[in-house]
RNA sequence: GGGCGCGUAGCUCAGUUGGUUAGAGUGUCUCGGUGACAUCGAGAAGGUCAGAGGUUCAAAUCCUCUCGCGCCCACCA
C-alpha cells in the first residue's frame, strides 16, 4: 500500500525508546497487529477506496472463504488454507488491487444434524424423534452458532485479512433465496426433475446420499453359488443371498450358448418359503466369463439390476425397508436385519442341498461417508439434477458457447476447463476432473434431513396433471403403490409459496431438505447477493481464485463451475489452486480415533500464528499432502525471533541517521540492495506463478542467510561509531541496513502478517 | 480394471523451465561467545537423488522398464 514507507519510517524514528523485548513474543505482537488492520478498516475494499489507498477504478482481486462446516473447530488444513488464501490476499493488496476476500461459514446439513444427534444420544438418550423437529433445529441452530464463534475467533487468531463486514453463511436468508432461485430455474428448464430408482440409502443417518457421498471400503465377503430350487436350470452367484427374496429374473449374456435355450422362458420357485417368479433373460450387461455367467437380477435393491429391469419390464419386488431390515412375507424373515436373513437363507440352501459352492473374494463395500454404515440400494422417489439433459443458455460469457446455445451442464462443466477460462492448479486435477464428469450421472440433491433448504415445492392432492415422471414398469407392489399416491398430486415448484395463504388451502411443503452441495455450489456468487443484480456481484464476480483441499474437487469445485456456468453463464473463478492434506509427522491422517489431531490455536498459542503459518506454506507446493511436525513450527518461531532481534540490531544502530536524507552509497551497498531488489522481484514472479511454497523458503533463507549472517555481521565493524575515520561508510553502512531491512519485512508482509509494522 | 502421485542426508521434506561443489528444518560431533539473537554463531560428518537402461555437451530433473509405497475413480453379480 502507498502508506507504507511512511509508516514503518515513522515506526522507526518512534521506536528509539520504545519497549523492544526480548526475546520475541509473538502473542504480544500479533494481536495487536491484527486488531490494527481490522480497526483500519483496510480488509474492506470499500474503506480502502474511501482512504484513497487505492483508486476506485483499480483492478479487482477477490477471493471468496471455503465456507468451514459449523460443525465444531477449525483443524490444519483449514489453518493451511487461511494461510495460502492470505498470502494471495495481501500480496495483491500491496500491488494495488482493489481486493476483496469474502467469509463465511457452511451449514454442512448433514454433517451437523449427525453431530448434534450424536451428542444428544450421548447426553440426552434421545433421537431426534424424541424432541421433534422444531426443538431439534433449535439444538442444531445453537450448537452451529457456537462452532461459527469458535470459527471466526481462529480466523482472527491465524491473522487472515478477510472483510468481515461481507460474512455469509449458506444457509441464512439471502443464502436461501438464492438457493430457491436456482432451484426454480432448473425445475423450469427441466433439469430438476423427481424420479423413482435405486437410491444410496443410508440406513443411520436415514436419508438418501449422493454417489459421491459413497464410500468404498475393501472388505472380504463370501461369494455364493447356489440355484432357487432343484429344478431350476441355471446356477447363479451372490454375495447377498438375503435380496434373492427379491429376484424377478435371471440373466445371461445373448452369445452363451450354454443358456440359449433358457432365454425368454418362466419359472415360479418357491425360495427359502417365498415364491419367486423369475424370467430367464438375456442383456449385454452380463459377462458371461465371471461367475456362472448367469445373474440373479434384484431390481429393487441393486441399481445395475434396476436399470436392467426398465430395459425388460421385469416388476420392482422390495424385501427390505429403510432400517436395513426384511419386508419379505414369511415368519422366518419378516423383520429381519440383513444379517440375520442371510445367514439363515444360507443355511435353508445348504439344508436343500441348493448351495453348489462359497468362496472368499476381495468386495468394495459401500458405506456412508458421514456416518460410516453400510449403504442399503433402496427404490424410491427422490430429487436429482439431470447432467446431460440440453437446455438453452440464454447469455453466454464462455468461451466456445454462444447465447441462446442448446448445451448440458456436463458440457458447460467440461468446456470451461478445456479452453482454460477455468484454470485447474496443479494442472494433474484435470485429469481427475474430466474422468469424474465422464462418469457423472444424475446428482440426487433431495435429503431426508431437518437442517438445510428446504425444497421450494409444494403438494397438493387432487388437481394433479403435472406429475412426475411415470414409472409405468413398475408393478403393483406395495413401493409402486406409493408411488401412484404421489402421482395424483399437484405439483408447485416456487421461490416463494403457491399462495401466502398456501397452509390453509391443502398445500405441503416437500419435507426434505437440499444436498448442502447444492447451497455451497453457489457460493462464489450467493456471497456477492446474486439474484440481486449488485454492485459487488459486477465487480467481483467471476473471482480470481478458488483455493481449497483437493479432496474436496468433485463434491464442491465442479458443483461450483456447475452452478454458475448455468445461472450467471460465467465461470466462477479464474483459477483453482488445491492445496494437499496436511497429516501428521508419520504422513497419517489426522483423526480423533488415532489422536494425532493438532489444533491450529494450540500451535498458535505455543509459538505464534506466523509461524505456524509458515510451517504450512514452506515444503508444500500445490496438491502435495505435507507431514507436519511440532518441530518444524518451532523452526518457524526461532525465525521470527530472528527477525525481531535484526531489527533491534538495525534500529539501535541507525538512531542518528536521519532517514530523510539519502546519502551517498558505498559500492558495496548499492551491490547489496541491488541483489535484494533483485531477490524482490523473484519472489513476486514466485507469487504470480503460486509458488508460494518457494517465495517463502527463498526468503527465509535471505533474510537469515544473507541478510543476518553475512550483512549485519560484516556491518559490525562498519558501525562503530568512533569510527571517524570514515563517516561516510558509516552512513552508506546504516543506510543500506535501514533500506534492507523495509524491503525484507515488506516482503515477508504477506507470510508474516506480525511484521507489517514494526512493533512498538 | 482405469487414472494419479510418491520413493533425495539418521528423521520430515524442498529442489520452479535439465546447467557450477544437490538444499532446509531437525538430529549428531567440534569450537566460540553472553552488547541483535543461547529461539545464537563458526565449522564438520552424513546422500551411487529406489534400481536398470536410454536421450543429451550436461539428468535428481526428460523417456522406457522393474521394484516398493500411497491415493482417487469404476454398477463385475
Amino acid at each position: 500500500m502507498n502508506t507504507n514507507n511512511t509508516h514503518i519510517n515513522n515506526q522507526i524514528s518512534n521506536k528509539i525508546n520504545a519497549k523492544f523485548l526480548k526475546p520475541y513474543e509473538p502473542s504480544a505482537t500479533e494481536g495487536v497487529i491484527y486488531k490494527k488492520w481490522l480497526d483500519s478498516g483496510f480488509f474492506n475494499p470499500d474503506v480502502c477506496v474511501e482512504k484513497g489507498v487505492y483508486a476506485k477504478d483499480a483492478e479487482k482481486f477477490s477471493i471468496v472463504l471455503p465456507p468451514p462446516n459449523v460443525t465444531g473447530t477449525l483443524h490444519l488444513g483449514h489453518a493451511a488454507m487461511l494461510a495460502i488464501e492470505d498470502i494471495m490476499v495481501r500480496f495483491e493488496r500491496m500491488r494495488g488491487k482493489k481486493t476483496l476476500w469474502l467469509p463465511g461459514t457452511d451449514h454442512a446439513s448433514i454433517a451437523t444434524q449427525s453431530k448434534v444427534e450424536k451428542e444428544l444420544m450421548k447426553t440426552e438418550k434421545k433421537s431426534r424423534h424424541d424432541l421433534g423437529q422444531k426443538e431439534f433445529l433449535k439444538r442444531v441452530e445453537k450448537f452451529a452458532q457456537e462452532s461459527h464463534d469458535t470459527i471466526v475467533h481462529q480466523v482472527e487468531r491465524m491473522g487472515a485479512s478477510v472483510d468481515w463486514s461481507r460474512e455469509a453463511f449458506t444457509l441464512d436468508a439471502p443464502r436461501n433465496k438464492a438457493v430457491r432461485t436456482a432451484f426454480k430455474r432448473m425445475y423450469d428448464d427441466g433439469l430438476i426433475y423427481r424420479d423413482y430408482r435405486v437410491i444410496n440409502w443410508d440406513p443411520k443417518g436415514q436419508t438418501v446420499i449422493s454417489d459421491d457421498e459413497v464410500v468404498y471400503q475393501e472388505t472380504k465377503a463370501l461369494v455364493y453359488i447356489f440355484k432357487y430350487s432343484a429344478d431350476f436350470p441355471i446356477a447363479i452367484a451372490t454375495t447377498r443371498p438375503e435380496t434373492k427374496v427379491g429376484d424377478t429374473a435371471v440373466a445371461v449374456s445373448p452369445n452363451d450358448t450354454r443358456y440359449q435355450k433358457y432365454i425368454g422362458k418362466e419359472y415360479v420357485v418357491e425360495f427359502c418359503d417365498v415364491p419367486l417368479h423369475i424370467k430367464i433373460i438375456s442383456d449385454d450387461e452380463v459377462d458371461p466369463e465371471y461367475g456362472t455367467g448367469a445373474v440373479g437380477v434384484t431390481p429393487a435393491h441393486s441399481m445395475i439390476d434396476f436399470e436392467m429391469a426398465k430395459r425388460h419390464n421385469l416388476p420392482v419386488i422390495p424385501v427390505i425397508n429403510e432400517y436395513a431390515r426384511m419386508t419379505v412375507d414369511t415368519p422366518q424373515l419378516t423383520g429381519k436385519k440383513t444379517k440375520e436373513a442371510r445367514e439363515i437363507i444360507v443355511e435353508w440352501l445348504k439344508k436343500e442341498n441348493l448351495l453348489e459352492k462359497e468362496e472368499e473374494v476381495d468386495q468394495n463395500i459401500s458405506t456412508a461417508e458421514r456416518t460410516g454404515c453400510v449403504i442399503e440400494p433402496l427404490p424410491k422417489l427422490q430429487w436429482f439434477i439431470d447432467v446431460d439433459k440440453k437446455f438453452i443458455l440464454p447469455k453466454s460469457h464462455i468461451t466456445g458457447i454462444k447465447d441462446n446455445e442448446s448445451v448440458s451442464l456436463k458440457q458447460l462443466m467440461q468446456t470451461v476447463v478445456q479452453n482454460n477460462q477455468v484454470k485447474i492448479l496443479p494442472d494433474r486435477f484435470e485429469k481427475t476432473y474430466f474422468q469424474w464428469i465422464d462418469n457423472l450421472r444424475p446428482w440426487c440433491i433431495s435429503r431426508q434431513i431437518w437442517y438445510g433448504h428446504q425444497i421450494p415445492v409444494w403438494y397438493k392432492n387432487g388437481g394433479g396433471n403435472k406429475s412426475p415422471k411415470s414409472p409405468t414398469w413398475v408393478l403393483d407392489t406395495q413401493v409402486g403403490n406409493n408411488i401412484q399416491k404421489e402421482e395424483e398430486k399437484e405439483v408447485f415448484c416456487g421461490v416463494e409459496p403457491p399462495s401466502a395463504n398456501w397452509q390453509n388451502e391443502g398445500w405441503e411443503q416437500d419435507p426434505d431438505t437440499l444436498d448442502t452441495w447444492f447451497s455451497s455450489g453457489l457460493w462464489t456468487f450467493s456471497t456477492l447477493g446474486w439474484p440481486e443484480k449488485t454492485d459487488d456481484l459486477k465487480t467481483y464476480h467471476p473471482t480470481d481464485i478458488l483455493e481449497t483441499a483437493y479432496d474436496i474437487i468433485f463434491f464442491w469445485v465442479a458443483r461450483m463451475i456447475l452452478m454458475s456456468t448455468y445461472l450467471l453463464g460465467e465461470i466462477p473463478f479464474k483459477y483453482s489452486y488445491f492445496h494437499g492434506l496436511v497429516r501428521d509427522s508419520k504422513g497419517r491422517k489426522m483423526s480423533k480415533s488415532l489422536g494425532n489431531i493438532v489444533d491450529p490455536l494450540e500451535m498458535i498459542n505455543k509459538y505464534g500464528a506466523d509461524a505456524t503459518r509458515m510451517s504450512l506454506i514452506i515444503g508444500a507446493p500445490p496438491g502435495n499432502d505435507t507431514n507436519l511436525s511440532e518441530d518444524k513450527i518451532r523452526a518457524y518461531k526461532k525465525f521470527a525471533n530472528k527477525i525481531w532481534n535484526a531489527s533491534r540490531f538495525v534500529l539501535s544502530n541507525i538512531q542518528d541517521l536521519n532517514i530523510n536524507i539519502k546519502p551517498e552509497l558505498v559500492e558495496k551497498d548499492k551491490k547489496i540492495l541491488q541483489e535484494l531488489n533483485a531477490l524482490a522481484q523473484d519472489i513476486t514472479i514466485d507469487l504470480e506463478n503460486f509458488r508460494l511454497y518457494l517465495a517463502a523458503e527463498k526468503l527465509y533463507h535471505y533474510f537469515w542467510h544473507i541478510f543476518a549472517d553475512k550483512i549485519i555481521e560484516e556491518s559490525k565493524e562498519r558501525l562503530v561509531e568512533n569510527n571517524t575515520t570514515n563517516q561516510t561508510d558509516r552512513l552508506s553502512c546504516q543506510w543500506m541496513l535501514c533500506e534492507a531491512l523495509k524491503i525484507n519485512l515488506k516482503l515477508l508482509h504477506p507470510f508474516m502478517h506480525g511484521w507489517r509494522v514494526l512493533p512498538t
